[in-house]
DNA sequence: CTTAAACATCGATAGTTGTCAATATATGAG
DNA sequence: CTCATATATTGACAACTATCGATGTTTAAG
């Protein structure tokens, strides 16, 4: 396409400032703050692992053993396990073995860091 | 089953004091509340969607359309739709069509509802 | 050594979800 | 009415995930 010679009224305005887009009061979150802050949500975000760190919470110095949880949640014991390493893997929970019995305790603030990127965002 | 006969030495106890099993020291989540919150978090974990609040929150008077939101997400129309949806349901954003375009405004202190029951689990 | 208990890992399956293209709906302009 | 724009809905597909049974691993007891 050939380039046009001047034109004699304004050019096109690159964006149309009457359009129904609002100005914006302050920055967004980033791509990969929001991709982070979503791995977590996604960890948290399951009734069953919700109720495994609330009973874990619940019990002295923040810690229990699989045993623990496995009659209460009422369900099969690999599927525990599978939840347990979920909420290892995101940071919320550690393990430690004492002889045959697997001990998860809670990280402390590592929910109230979350809540409050979520409370920010 | 006959009932048994009082037995010489005590009773097999229901439960093994000395077994892994720390005490509990306060009550746990119920399952309904949890299932209640897993779907709020559900509908925030997921970068888009996060991203979309956070684009809300950030114009003025916590309100945006659509056209603010697909051309910077960088994804397909309907799929911004889709999230719209999901987090209209959820409880975290209002729809209010005003000629051609659709306005979604954040709920005040919906994501902090969500953000104080996670920290309290 | 053998056995049992506690827990993890593997493999399979059913259900859920994020995404897009195509299409439908609604609103305003002319 | 017709046309264009903004948004929603539908249908399809690939990717992910919660769950379980079967099996492996580790530890302690005998």
């Amino acid at each position: 396409m050939p380039v046009a010679t001047a034109p004699a009224i304004e050019l096109i305005p690159l964006r149309d400032l009457a359009a129904c887009c609002a100005p914006l009061t302050r920055a967004a979150i980033s791509t990969p703050n929001a991709e982070s802050l979503s791995r977590s949500l996604k960890a948290l975000a399951d009734p069953t692992r919700l109720r495994i760190l609330s009973m874990v919470a619940a019990h002295d110095d923040a810690e229990a053993c699989v045993c623990d949880l496995t009659d209460p949640l009422d369900i099969a014991q690999p599927t525990v396990s599978h939840h347990l390493k979920v909420l290892v893997d995101a940071g919320f929970l550690t393990r430690s073995k004492r002889g045959t019995w697997a001990y998860y305790r809670l990280i402390p603030g590592s929910l109230d860091t979350v809540s409050g990127l979520l409370a920010s965002v």
